[in-house]
DNA sequence: TGTTAACCGAGACGGTACGTCACGTCTTACA
DNA sequence: TGTAAGACGTGACGTACCGTCTCGGTTAACA
């Protein structure tokens, strides 16, 4: 006995014939990872078919779109990340704060323990380490090149900062704190500011 | 090989009776594990079974030491990185790029495949975090902190510095570029002495 | 070919609108069948997935010709043992020889694979039973029967006959060596005429 | 959580060292396939999943067992044809009736659905015809060759009657007709001794 | 000469089962 | 008691087909 679905709606542009992939499905099987990350404590024991069963939907269905796990859950990370924040423009140090912050709200509460869990796949394969760099880190890190950019030319930063440098000193810190609780001593009250503030010392004009 | 040899050195100190635990079983494991991370690719795709088939050990015994893969992994990569290197105590800065660049090593050049293939477990389990951190992470923190304390004591940096918080901001970014390529846009070549350049820039005195 | 093309010849009497069964889609499906069943070892893993790829078919087009694969097996299998043989009349024991020889004809070199993988379908499903033996079976026995009635009233065989039985003890150890070669000691070189011989032995007058 | 059975009897003789099989283990298989060719209608429906489900075994435990699902099936069915019926000797025709009889048993009711599909498997694979013949086929044949070896001794039958080709006269239509319902014409009632005189009336001597 | 209804290919859908692999536990015989 | 070997129940893997259901596009008989 099969159920016969009543969705039938195209997400992608296919020219060819053939019955359209359903965008019910797409989106039953994303809001299925993120349930199960909720629910479940650890990401990588996530797997395929709980997937397939929550989402109502076969095994098969998940193939079609997603070549193995890691690349669904980037999608389903992509998805939780939500809209990148567009900063003020009031000031570059207040600007980055709010970029930095933005990196710990509290609906991302599980994102750091996600991303974990995809660690050793971006590490394994460079195709997958292209996409995740593309598809999710650099758009948010496009946003904090030219928040630097527009203070180097405003005068506010030193003329020959190195930017891309300056942005791994922001993130890197950011993201071994928030996602690997790198170094106990340092209190999460005001991580943000404290980092920012540093990092702005031995940049400024 | 099939049958057990004439190995029975105890490496714990135990009373009971009954035969002592070989201590050749224990480093037959650790080889065992590192050839396996060589050769392969993957290093989650490293099973308890081949471990022990590489080993020439039952499962039971490996089982018997270590409570779970990460565990063992953890004591593997403590055992690949060697040594702590010891600062020569020149200067602040050339003590730091020593220290950043001894993550870079060659010996190295899977550390970061193996760790990365680490942090889920360390963000699932409390435990594994602990052991980890005190084990593998703290004692080489306490080196940079040890330099960077001095620093302060002898002028070269300033006195209200968060030597905390400036330890994340040297070993962050150093472990998502070495690790995890994170900014492609940053190279390799000096990127040690690039990067303590610029944290001291806002440290000194 | 992605378009269809200019075959649309009705092949059943409808007589409503639109587009008429092709007549060539049915054509392609059964050589495709017989295809695979000559190209492939095993008979049952004739998938109706294959056989749609090979006849340039939508599997909606077989599904809605025949309800299942043994049916469509069925088909085939009647297109494949082509028109019955006419007994030539000269006598009894020719007429015999020449009808179980006809069930070891080089054509029907895979016959018996065929068979052998329907059968389960026919002891599971009463329909498919009856099917088969209205289709394949009967016209074939009813030849045979003949030439066995012409031979009682003719005085050749016993007047008391049971014509039935005597139908089964010529069919069925031809069945079982032909296709399951059941006795390895029963040589093929022969085997028509032994047979014959040995059960007239008991039928004569 | 595992469970820790309490069973580990030996079921072949295996000197090597490792847990030996569990005999339960196979009795339970072997009882559950018999369980559900009861309970289901179609036997090769039967999955190798749901045979581990019932005997409360993992899939491993059955692959490691028999390579294949039909393997599994002969050792079923040599175990419903339960042992060979020892004919009473007194005449060649009562032990024939007796031995023919015997495949009509009741609790062979579904023996010819199992078998039938079986047939696909033995068809397919040499080696699979082999086992069969030699476990399940061969062993009752001898038993009714030796009784008309001796009717040839005694004088009951013909000296030079074809031993071999009588016994596909006596099994071939008891094969088809039982487990096939080839002629439907035939009666059940009787069947045995029907045939039995049948193929007599052209042995005697 | 348009409707109109059934056909066609392709292929996605929810499923089931496949045979393999690794898990972590257990049970042997031997040392 | 420790050890190597290996069977155990469990459960996920990724694949192959099942039979059903859209799709966009023919194709003929009917209006």
């Amino acid at each position: 006995m099969t159920t016969a679905s009543v969705d039938a709606v195209a997400d992608q542009d296919r020219k060819g014939p053939g019955r359209p992939r359903s965008a019910r499905a797409d989106e039953a099987i994303i809001e299925a990872v993120l349930e199960l990350l909720s629910a479940g404590q650890s990401a990588d024991a996530l797997s395929i078919e709980a997937v397939a069963a929550t989402a109502g939907v076969g095994k098969a269905t998940i193939y079609r779109r997603w070549p193995n796990k890691e690349a669904l859950l980037i999608d389903a990370v992509t998805t939780m990340k939500g809209p990148i924040p567009e900063p003020a423009g009031v000031s570059v140090r207040d600007d980055l704060v709010t970029l930095l912050a933005g990196m710990r709200t509290k609906r991302m509460h599980r994102y750091g323990k996600v991303t974990a869990c995809l660690l050793p796949e971006l590490v394994k394969s460079e195709e997958m380490h292209k996409v995740y760099q593309a598809g999710v880190v650099e758009p948010r890190r496009d946003v904090m090149r030219g928040v630097l950019r527009r203070g180097v030319e405003s005068g506010e930063l030193r003329a020959d900062l190195d930017v891309e440098l300056t942005l791994l000193m922001l993130s890197g810190p950011a993201i071994v704190q928030n996602m690997l609780r790198w170094n106990p001593a340092v209190p999460d009250e005001g991580f943000a500011e404290h980092l920012v503030d540093a990092v702005l010392r031995g940049a400024r004009a």
